[in-house]
DNA sequence: GACTAATCGAGACGGTACGTCAAGTCTTGTG
DNA sequence: CACAAGACTTGACGTACCGTCTCGATTAGTC
């Protein structure tokens, strides 16, 4: 049943410090500082033996990226306008720190380049948004949203801003920003009781 | 007055030829696709004279992406919501449309890897979206639209979302999909009357 | 005892084709005609294999012209005169015949330009004239030649006086020349009886 | 019947501020570091205007040589070995001093690649040459040397001597060298008494 | 203990593009 | 005309990575 366990087995010390490195190389020097042939020798390692985990560069930025942002905190204070700004902020303050901006990029880039690494990154993106949508949906069933709200569309409305905005506009992102967006979003833009 | 203008001139006709070749190659075959080279030779142009005008690779594809996106048309029909919708389906069809997507994130991540191509790029979208910015307030002005509403904001949640679900989560974006948006920015997402 | 040969060999095969072509290009156009892109091409190999190997052009050239010449007859026949003109003959007519001329004068430029290639350069022609002063040697040990005979000096006066009359002077040399140098160093220019 | 001498003359200063430049250049960077770029910049003057001078670098290089070498000192003391040895000696010191044997290799290969440069070098040298032939002759007729000496075949063999040892073979040349090569060219190596 | 199968380190290799450099030509406007 | 300025062509150079390949040396499990 089980494929025949042959051969030397993979050492698994390997991905760790490869992973290591490459997050470093890929924190200080940027998508474009993050070079196989520098990882493998830092990490004392074969480029074969890279390449037989991660057939190409992108994908192991992506498995970096994967790795690197395992615990987003949500907390669920009863108060979805709270909540929303407390990981709207801590977003903030990620984007900010070092250079996630580019790499950011970089990946969407690598997304549109490969099928198979759109649906790492998105897989990716999935993951770490599932609990926001889930905190959403508990306000919707709290009656602190509208029951026709879709969550999906609120998400893609904070967090897009935030990135459009710096990606894009290059203006600055900051806690107040965050609380603005929350705010508009929540409230919306007409004025009160000329809802359609 | 002018600084005197001595020397042999550009020859401006070599601008028009180089952006409309790399424009062609930046469409059919991607941003990794652009080679200064081919793009030289096709433009029966020496690779000196590229770089006399452009510093590099990146530097070129933003002039390439500047200068296609001249006028993206902003009609004021009265109504705040339908402009809205119109401008935004505008883009998603242009987002569907070719290879845009990808250069879309190159882009964004040559802006971070060059200052000074970043802020090539933050100006081609500042201007971009003055005209809108101008439509929404105009929309205030008439009340259509809520006094202290951020015309920044409601716009970075409107383009930030469209280009944040495509990019980021891999999802699929449509008319339906720009009509949605319109309507959660505007509407909010609290209960009627129970706004803070 | 012998360093632990890792990693993939050479392919020596690579070095032999190289060498061939490189030294084609060299006699057919001369060593500004000699380019490191069209050997590469010409060879079927990549140019980083070339520059593996040789770190530059002027170190390919050398490698070339150091196995160009491998044999130079030197015979033995007793009789240093005529020796020293068989020599000098064969070395006569192969500057006349092919580019050889330009080359040599280049090589020497090489030479001066960079140490190591000096260092090359230098062991080539020390090596090609071992055997010439070794057929002095035995020349002086016959009593053919005075005991208090420079054999490097003796030689450098020959050979010198070739290349510096063809390289500078821009006269022709030919076997006749040949002959009259030898006759003038081993004779001398002050009469008979009267040296000091 | 005199070509008209229409529009504006030549500035002579020209000429002298760029070869005065040229020469440093060579001197300090050698034959590759003398730029065409270089030196119209540093002497304030249009590349045109050099290329009008001058059709191309291998002709700069040139003219500023041969204005480098207007006086060798020959002095007739009355006795040839003297005055060789003394000549000698100059050249070595000359060609020890500075950069001058990569550039004297490099002319020999301008010379090999474009036939009136070769005319032009040779020119030089055959001007620099006619007083030592000249006082060679002088001593033939005193007597001091044999009257069948061919004097170019003995100069040849001097200088020749100097510029091969340490252009090919890479051996230090110095006073005491000047002077062995000067003995023996005069006195021949072959026993006294056993001429041929 | 021999055999098999996979991993690993090392490094050569093909390929593609980059950005740079210098030579020499051409095109302006000015004196 | 000469000249300054500087754009332009041409051609090559050397470099940097990527991803593939070929070795020999390990390191298991299997027979």
């Amino acid at each position: 049943m089980s494929e025949s366990k042959r051969g030397r087995p993979r050492d698994m010390e390997v991905d760790r410090r490869v992973l290591d490195i490459a997050a470093a190389q890929l924190v200080e020097r940027g998508y474009a500082g993050l070079s196989i042939d520098a990882v493998a020798e830092a990490a004392g390692v074969a480029k074969t033996t890279l390449y037989r985990r991660w057939p190409s560069k992108d994908h192991l930025a992506v498995a970096v990226t994967a790795r690197m942002q395992e615990a987003d905190p949500v907390a669920d204070t009863g108060d979805i306008r709270v909540d929303l700004v407390n990981y709207l902020t801590h977003i903030v303050a990620a984007i900010n720190r070092s250079r996630s901006l580019g790499l950011v990029a970089e990946l969407a880039a690598a997304a549109a380049r490969h099928d198979d690494i759109g649906e790492l990154i998105h897989g990716v993106f999935t993951r770490r948004n599932a609990l926001v949508l889930a905190l959403i949906e508990r306000a919707k069933q709290r009656g602190e949203l509208r029951a026709d709200t879709d969550a999906v569309v609120l998400f893609d409305q904070l967090a897009g801003a935030l990135y459009y905005r710096v990606l894009f506009t290059g203006m600055p992102i900051d806690p107040a920003y965050a609380e603005r967006l929350v705010t508009a979003a929540l409230d919306g833009a007409v004025p009160t009781g000329e809802m359609s």
